[in-house]
DNA sequence: CAAATACATGAATAAATATTCATGTATAAA
DNA sequence: TTTATACATGAATATTTATTCATGTATTTG
């Protein structure tokens, strides 16, 4: 008797879910939601009339079909897999692109979104190289670099990338513990955290400025050698970070984090940019990269916007 | 590395073409087009980057990654299919539906398409007992029956499937050698070749009056015990059968059987009928089977009509 | 008990996939 | 050399599949 089979990836769906014996961490892996992984179980178990997963409460577990169907399916998914790559491998290697970006950027913004990346185009394989001081972009060795700052870096290529702010934030619990500050003065009486570079220093005089505080002194606080130090500080509910906006935005939108005094509008004209070689911009694995990019920097834009109204 | 999956329809394709080393043979039991075989190959070709078939003129050979790839989905489409099968047959056993009708109607017209059935519906199980002559619908022994006559059976569901008509055919290689006949009182001087039982006999009478000739008594010819043995003799260049047209319709389509004298309009007010015990049309399997039969009716009624234009 | 967490689901829609048709090309066979 | 056979392909379209959103339901946790 010939059955009939469900799609792909209601399969990989079923594989995952029954990796994690969770919808919503399976979605995750195959960036969906959770609905569609729920759907697509849906689907396969409508289809073969078979229930594959017992739901007691918020509890996954296979069921005994489920434990006899995955394996199937996942050892398929493995050796079709494994085949595959040896045979495209005998062709040309894979394409890799090297990245260089300040290690802040790269811990707190591309990292976590190059999954996505990864997910659309996975036959390119990205490096990042990262440094904590912005170094000179050396085309031996990279092909893309994201530097900070405003432009006209000689004769390179560059396109803007994301425009920067910077602005305190901290942990609604910290919030609730020491009470809101009313003005942007009273956060000279509070635990300042931030990076212990001279750059930073400088915009932080510029947010008060902006702000109409006039500061003789930028206080000390407490200074941390890396920015995702500070920012995890502010997380662990130790003080007011005053942050740059791409280090913060996913901690702000999971509401780990709460920008304070939105209202003060400090917009410094620095911004990070996308540099490469003069005349490789279009080579097709670049030209993939910088296309999702600017995708990715146009939704975190976006996303600034809904922060400030 | 994760690498893109093809639509499972498209790896079944490649199974079929693998084994069949012949795309049209694969369409034909996916009951698909050749292009559409050729389309999904394709399609996994381009996405993999890997050659599949060496094509040398019109013979098909698998490479040596096509022989990489094709046991492992051939493996995995065995195996989920005989987990799903077990899986399932614990639960209610495969439906059956015993099907009744006469034996030339069987071979010539609903086994040939039967397979559309099994593909639209895997699930259910067609059983079909065929018998020389027409019997009276037993329902402890079918669940349907397909009958010949003029309707009304008594105590039955009854459903209008197809008209008969009645016409002589020969092979066109006969044609050749024989000349064509001019005139239908032709046809008495040549090999006549039909089933020997009384109530065909009495529809050629109807063909010979409604053809304008008056016969006195009809020619004996060959006679054969059953419809598809004298058709086979004429495609075998024997003769000229005297056919029901629902034993004839796949070879005249094919070429095989060119009909005499087209002009003749001789439909018999016989037609063939679906019946079924009373209250039992709607049961989900026999309504999909109704459905299904009525739908491959409608097909070959409009093949008749573009065989008479 | 309220809040948070996790899966379910109907509706709507977006995006792929599947398929055919009408030809084209190449090759083998008559 | 014609004919027949078999795969390829672009265009058009039909059909499925995938996915999200906005809620709903059930359960655990604080």
């Amino acid at each position: 008797m010939a059955i009939r089979f469900p799609p792909m990836a209601a399969l990989r769906a079923l594989e995952a879910a029954a990796r994690h014996l969770n919808y919503t961490r399976a979605a995750e892996e195959l960036f969906v939601t959770q609905s569609a992984i729920s759907h697509q179980i849906k689907h396969i178990e409508e289809m073969w009339g078979i229930k594959l997963f017992a739901r007691t409460g918020r509890r996954l577990l296979l069921t005994e079909a489920g434990h006899a169907l995955v394996p199937v399916i996942r050892d398929f998914i493995r050796r079709i897999t494994s085949t595959v790559e040896d045979l495209s491998e005998t062709g040309d290697s894979p394409a890799a692109l090297r990245v260089t970006l300040l290690q802040s950027f790269a811990f707190k913004w591309l990292v976590p979104r190059l999954g996505h990346f990864n997910h659309e185009y996975p036959d390119i394989n990205v490096w990042i190289s990262t440094s904590d001081e912005l170094v000179s972009f050396d085309s031996e060795n990279a092909d893309l670099g994201i530097r900070l700052g405003y432009g006209n870096w000689g004769n390179l290529f560059e396109e803007p990338l994301l425009q920067e702010y910077v602005f305190p934030v901290c942990s609604p619990h910290f919030l609730e513990e020491y009470g809101a500050p009313e003005k942007p003065e009273d956060l000279l009486t509070l635990p300042l955290l931030r990076r212990s570079a001279v750059d930073i220093l400088q915009r932080w005089r510029d947010w008060f400025k902006d702000a109409g505080v006039v500061i003789k002194k930028m206080p000390k606080g407490t200074q941390f050698p890396q920015t995702s130090l500070a920012v995890q500080a502010a997380i662990d509910d130790q003080g007011v970070a005053l942050a740059r906006s791409a280090h913060v935005l996913d901690d702000v939108k999971a509401g780990r984090l709460v920008r304070l005094f939105p209202e003060v509008k400090s917009k410094s004209n620095v911004a990070y940019f996308l540099v490469c070689t003069h005349g490789r911009e279009n080579e097709p694995q670049i030209a993939a990269f910088r296309g999702w990019l600017k995708r990715e920097a146009a939704e975190s834009a976006k996303e600034f916007e809904q922060m400030l109204s």
